[in-house]
DNA sequence: TAGATTGTTAATCGATTAACAATC
DNA sequence: TAGATTGTTAATCGATTAACAATC
C-alpha cells in the first residue's frame, strides 16, 4: 500500500509562477501590502480564476475582499519554487550560451548558484569567464560528488551532450537544464528541463506567417 | 459571412516539430530514404500516434507500410515552419544574451537571418559584435520600415523592453521574440513569443525537489 | 501473402474557465 | 452594510491517446 501521492502541479502553472513573482516584487517596491488575483491577472492579461488556481498550489491563504498579504505571498511563491534556499549547479560548456548564462545578471533572487564551471577545451581550461575559473571537465564528476551538487547546466555542443550528462549522472546529478538542442536520455529519477530555442523560433515563424 | 478558418495548429505540436526536423537531418546523413512515425517516436521517446498527428499538420502524405519519404518530409516540415525561406529579423540589445544569439552557430537551416543589430549604448554603437556593426537604436525603426523586416529579436533590459517594442511596432514589425523577462503589450496582430528562462528554471527546481 | 504503417474517427485525460457559497 | 474577493465544485475546452479500417 502507498501513501497518497501529492497531486503533481501542472507544468503550465509552474511556468507562470516566476512571472507572478517578478510582478510581486514590483508591487512591493511600490509599497503595496495586499494584492488580489485580479491585480495580477490585469497586469499579465490572464484571468483572475487562473491566478487563484495557480496560487492555491502554493501554501498561501487569501482573505476574501482583501486578496493576499504581499509579503507572505512572495515567501509562499519562493518556497513553492524552492527559490528561498540555494540551488547549487555546475555549468559544463563555456561556448557563447554558457558564457551568457554565467554573466546573466537576472539570476539573483532565484536561489540559483553556479558553484563551478567546466569545459573540455584545453585553451579554455584555467581561464576566467565571468569571474569563474574554468575547470577541466574531467574533474567535474569528482567535484559534483564531493560537494553534493544537485543541478547541471548543460551548454555543450550537441555531439557532447549525452556523454557529459552520463558522466554527471554517475556523479549524482539530480536535474539537468539542457540547452543543447538534442534529446538526452536519463533514468526516470533524473529530471531534464529541455530549453529549446528552436521550439520558440518555430512558434514565432509559424504564428507570424498566419494570415500575414 | 466568413471563409472557413483553417484550424490553428496547437502550440505543443509546433514546438515538437523542430526536434523532428533535427532528427530527420540525422537520418538523411545516414542515407535513409523512408522514415516512419515509429522511427521518430522511438528516438524521441514519444508515441507514434502523436508523431503521426503532428505530421498531419504539414502537407506530407505517408505510405502505409513504408512511412514517409524522407526528402519530401524534410521539405514539408520546413515549409510548415516557414523555414524554407528567409525570415529576416533585427536584433535590439547587445547585452550578454544578445551577443550569444548573434554568435549562435545553430541558426543555420532555420531561415532566420539577422540583418541588422542595434543598441542604445553609445559605447557600443559603431562597434563590431559577431561580425555585425552595431547601429544606433534610434535608426532601427527607419531600417525596419525601409526593408520591410518582419521580426524583432528583443534582448534589451526589462526596463527598456516595452518602449523598444512600441517603436518597432510603429515601424511595422509583425512578430517579436522577447528575451526580456517581462510581459510586453502588443495589439492582436503583433505576435509575441516570450522566451522566459525563469519559467524553465522554475520547472527544473520544482521538479528536481519532488520526492528528493 | 501477411504484417507494418498510415490516416481518420472516437475516447480519454488534463488544464482552463465558469459558477457560486462563504466571508471580511 | 454592500460589494469585492476567496476557495471549491462543476462544466468546458483542447490535446493526447486509442481503436481500427484501408493499404502497399
Amino acid at each position: 500500500m502507498e501513501a497518497a501521492e501529492a497531486k503533481k502541479v501542472p507544468v503550465p502553472t509552474i511556468r507562470r509562477i516566476p512571472s507572478y513573482l517578478r510582478l510581486l516584487y514590483q508591487f512591493q517596491a511600490e509599497g503595496r501590502r495586499w494584492i488580489s488575483a485580479t491585480d495580477i491577472a490585469d497586469s499579465l492579461e490572464l484571468k483572475p480564476i487562473q491566478v487563484r488556481k495557480d496560487m492555491a498550489f502554493t501554501d498561501i491563504t487569501g482573505t476574501p475582499k482583501k486578496g493576499y498579504p504581499l509579503g507572505e505571498l512572495i515567501d509562499s511563491v519562493r518556497r513553492f519554487l524552492h527559490w528561498e534556499k540555494l540551488n547549487q549547479a555546475v555549468l559544463v560548456g563555456t561556448g557563447v550560451l554558457g558564457k551568457a548564462l554565467l554573466s546573466y545578471p537576472a539570476f539573483l533572487d532565484t536561489g540559483l548558484e553556479i558553484s563551478a564551471v567546466f569545459d573540455s577545451d584545453p585553451s579554455k581550461i584555467g581561464s576566467d569567464i565571468g569571474g569563474f575559473r574554468v575547470g577541466d571537465v574531467a574533474e567535474a564528476p569528482g567535484y559534483v560528488r564531493e560537494n553534493g551538487i544537485p543541478l547541471l547546466i548543460l551548454t555543450v555542443p550537441v555531439e557532447a551532450a549525452q556523454e557529459a550528462a552520463d558522466r554527471m549522472m554517475e556523479a549524482g546529478i539530480r536535474g539537468i537544464w539542457n540547452f543543447a538542442p538534442v534529446k538526452i536520455y536519463t533514468p526516470p529519477e533524473v529530471f531534464v528541463q529541455q530549453e529549446d530555442l528552436f521550439a520558440g523560433l518555430a512558434v514565432l515563424t509559424e504564428r507570424t506567417h498566419q494570415g500575414g
